[in-house]
RNA sequence: GCUUCCUUAGCUCAGCCGGUUAGAGCAUCUGACUGUUAAUCAGAGGGUCCUUGGUUCGAGCCCAAGAGGGAGCGCCA
């Protein structure tokens, strides 16, 4: 008799054999001769009820089965007289392998708040909400390998330690083994980084992109999948400051493929959740559902969080130009009532509230922008024939803003090195990206989707801190 | 980094105008109950009112600083 998932359990009719399972106890209800323990292992989001006759076990061997305590109960998988699940285990023999002090255990059987969970993500993964989270989050995972595999392109590992610090995506973390206290120094006081273990500066990757183009620009189709990491001192439901983002290169792919690649990539991902995580998705819109009753009327979603799935699966993207969405935005009712905090013009960056009035007010749908001003835009990106604007694109999603951001890249060389100088960034230190361009260049883009944001939106959350195991922010690395 | 709100039992929260012994629900424990579904019923235990300092005859409540957490904004994925 081998020990078995619960998940596979509950789909087993129930012929008497004898089982094993193994898993945390949820609740214990306990009557004078029987007691009904409910267990979960992590397989599934549903728990197996196991029966235990008092007078067989013994009431002290039942006192150490509590919330939270670890089990192995082998017994005969029998119908359920009860109307809460089919099958149960009649418990014969119950093994603790791990008690759990019920005055103290953290996770008692009723609703705790998000907040309160993420002080102690050591045990959050026992509730149902982060079970569900953690499953889903796998399942996505593994859909980005599916769908990349299946359509040709090479999954391509980029370094995570990396000695550019022109990529400008933002404040990197440093890579040092320097004493902090006595570092070698040059004649100037300066730092001497020649002495560090890679002979220069170097930091933890913000994008693994420059090296996936390299990887595109040889065997045309790849991909990466890692983490990435931010200095930024964001303080949001939507930030981490080290995340994991997906980041696809292609050779030979212009802007309208590239959109094309993120609309399909993106339905896919969500198609897949309603394919394969139902009965946690179903959990996580009750869960919703009953929150939103302390809410008011207006702050409800339209949409319960199935709707909003298939909605977002079968709606076709929304795409326009940046100049086109300041258009829209100017003569919005919003900014000529003096609703927007800050002003629409041509030129400047779109604001949060900006493109969530597109998005939320004005189209109700995923909204792909594209053809931004150059100057608000990285130096990689394809510059347009007008000379104003570049081949960008950012996919913006209802509640969670920028999903994706993208563009086709420069792939003329000397327009490349030209914006390089022009911004101001140290041309020596990407010699290596510019070759690409002087040995057989080809156009190509790409995109980086953030894969919280892409959880935050699957599973309806609204803190990016809670899709993450153990999250890294300002101020706290607990964990 | 800026703005703003919050911190009272294990958890979620109430606490009147500053007034005597700080409350509720859930959880926990004890008892009852012949199969329950976050069981039900009865009872019990449980408090550094975030910390420090100040105002006051008197502070959970007012003031200041600090700590922790949330939200909005910026940066972005």
């Amino acid at each position: 008799m081998s020990k078995v998932k619960i998940k596979e359990l509950l789909q087993t009719p129930a012929t008497g054999q004898e089982v094993n399972v193994k898993g945390w106890v949820r609740t214990k209800r306990e009557g004078k001769n029987v007691a009904f323990i409910a267990i979960n292992d992590g397989s599934t989001i549903h728990n197996i009820q196991a029966v235990a006759d008092v007078q067989l076990l013994g009431e002290d061997a039942l006192k150490l089965v509590t919330t939270g305590a670890c089990l192995s109960v082998t017994g005969q998988l029998v119908a359920s007289q009860g109307a809460g699940q089919s099958v149960e285990v009649m418990a014969q023999r119950i093994d603790v392998y791990g008690a759990a002090d019920p005055e103290k255990y953290p996770l008692q059987p009723k609703k705790h708040s998000l907040e309160f969970l993420r002080e102690i993500a050591h045990l959050r993964p026992r509730t149902n909400t982060f079970g569900a989270v953690f499953r889903i989050r796998h399942a996505m995972a593994f859909a980005v390998h599916q769908y990349f595999n299946d359509r040709g392109f090479f999954c391509l590992h980029t370094p995570i330690i990396t000695g550019s610090d022109a990529e400008g995506a933002g404040e990197m973390f440093r890579v040092t083994t320097l004493d902090p206290l006595r570092p070698p120094r040059n004649e100037d006081g300066t730092v001497d980084y020649r002495r560090d273990f890679f002979g220069k500066e170097t930091n933890l990757t913000v994008s693994g992109q420059l090296e996936g183009e390299l990887g595109a620009l040889a065997l045309s189709q790849v991909y990466t999948f890692g983490p990435t990491f931010r200095a930024e001192n964001s303080n949001t439901p939507r930030h981490l400051a080290e995340f994991w983002m997906i980041e696809p290169e292609m050779a030979f792919y212009d802007l309208q493929d590239n959109m094309d690649l993120a609309e399909n990539f993106l339905k896919y991902l969500v198609q897949y959740a309603l394919d394969h995580c139902l009965d946690d998705l179903t959990f996580l819109e009750n869960r919703l559902i009953e929150e939103e009753k302390t809410r008011k009327k207006e702050e409800q979603s339209p949409m319960g969080l199935l709707e909003k799935l298939r909605f977002v699966v079968e709606s076709q993207f929304e795409r326009l130009t940046y100049t086109e969405a300041v258009a829209i935005l100017i003569k919005s009712k919003a900014n000529q009532k003096g609703q927007f905090h800050f002003p629409v013009g041509w030129g400047t960056d779109l604001q949060s509230e900006h493109e969530r009035y597109l998005v939320e007010k004005h189209f109700k749908k995923p909204v792909i922008l594209t053809n931004y001003p150059k100057a608000i835009k990285a130096f990689y990106m394809k510059q347009d024939e007008d000379g104003k604007t570049v081949r960008a694109m950012d996919v913006l999603f209802p509640g969670i803003g920028e999903i994706i951001g993208g563009s086709q890249r420069e792939e003329n060389y000397d327009k490349l090195s030209a914006r390089v100088r022009e911004m101001g960034i140290h041309e020596e230190s990407l010699w290596w990206y510019l070759e690409t361009r002087k040995y057989g260049t080809a156009p190509h883009s790409g995109f980086g989707l953030g894969f919280e944001r892409l959880i935050l939106f699957v599973t309806g959350l609204s803190n990016i801190r809670d899709v993450i195991p153990f999250p890294r922010t300002p101020q706290n690395a607990e964990f």
